[in-house]
DNA sequence: GGGTGCATGTAATGGGTTACATGATTCT
DNA sequence: AGAATCATGTAACCCATTACATGCACCC
């Protein structure tokens, strides 16, 4: 959490931010913020000032100590620790048996259609950062998350193909048998 | 969860089932298991039968009840509820800048290795799924699920790819900057 | 006066993991 | 005797979301 006191902010701002940069891989909830930054200021990690500016609501902004660095470059450091997977789409087709075909087409077509617009987006916040921010030393960085969900839309794109193709195929051999069982 | 009761068996039984079969999408643990199952039990989704075979421990083997069946059905036929993601590989690489690149490189580099094995494991079991169960009927459904895994560890190995390629042109541009430094 | 955006927070609830507790059997 | 495998379960805990509660300011 800490690290989004990259710049001094107030906790309303940081879900703003999270949601127009990281979003794509990264949400919090003001219930999971506000309590954060309670315990971070507690433990030193950050401070803050109350802030009241004219014609707006009052505010706390806050700012990584020096110790809240530290901390956040012990993060960085430590290996990624890979989450459980959990994918409901593909738990759904697994036991896809037991429902017709077309249930399962509808699934992976919305699902598609999702991967399709997440394709969009990618490249329009791609350009959209080369633009805004050609000359910003972290750019690279956040290109290098922007391609990864590049990558990974698409590919999931053409599974969706290949998986509709399959359930057309599976769809005229059942179709066959139906026609083989009458005819007896 | 009921959708293990595919065929009849017993909570240990699902948990390893689980792992040599739908491990790869999705996990449960006996602490979600054994308790679920006690609520199922209450609901009339499942029957159990306490067995007791000679040599081996007591246990409850389950089943699914025709309400469970149908309950089953209902809940495939739902559309699917993509969950927030959350990537903490992506997350350390946008705050990249804090910590050096080296940490950075080894990061992807051991994300690599794990797609890499994963599309090692997904080639094998998509050939011992062939030929152990080439007459399944739910075969293809469950080649659809090993496809995905491919198509997706796939393109994530691409990604590291570029990315440690990207890394690399990063160091040597840090490195000519030191240089001029050095020169003023 | 009412909607919208800025702003902070808490409480209830849910979902899930880990660790613990127990006990039988089988293999070495 | 001790380790491994089979087997069931509970309690503590953690993480996170949702819903709720509040209030100011600005514009229509």
């Amino acid at each position: 959490m800490g690290l989004l006191s990259l710049g001094p902010m107030s906790g309303y701002q940081m879900r703003q931010l999270i949601d127009e940069s990281i979003g794509n891989f990264w949400t919090e909830s003001y219930g999971q913020i506000y309590p954060t930054l309670k315990r971070l200021a507690a433990e030193g990690m950050v401070t803050f000032i109350t802030e009241q500016a004219e014609g707006r609501a009052e505010r706390k902004v806050y700012a990584l100590t020096a110790a809240g660095r530290e901390r956040l470059r012990d993060w960085l450091n430590l290996p990624v620790h890979e989450r459980v997977p959990r994918n409901e789409l593909l738990l759904k087709l697994f036991f896809g048996s037991l429902v017709s075909l077309d249930v399962l087409v509808r699934h992976v077509e919305s699902f598609h259609a999702v991967q399709q617009a997440r394709l969009q987006q990618y490249t329009a916040t791609a350009e959209e950062l080369n633009h805004r921010h050609g000359k910003h030393p972290d750019l690279p960085y956040w290109l290098m998350t922007v391609n990864y969900g590049l990558h990974e839309a698409g590919a999931l794109s053409v599974w969706c193909d290949e998986t509709l193709a399959q359930c057309r195929e599976l769809k005229k051999r059942k179709g066959l048998q139906v026609v083989k069982k009458a005819n007896k």
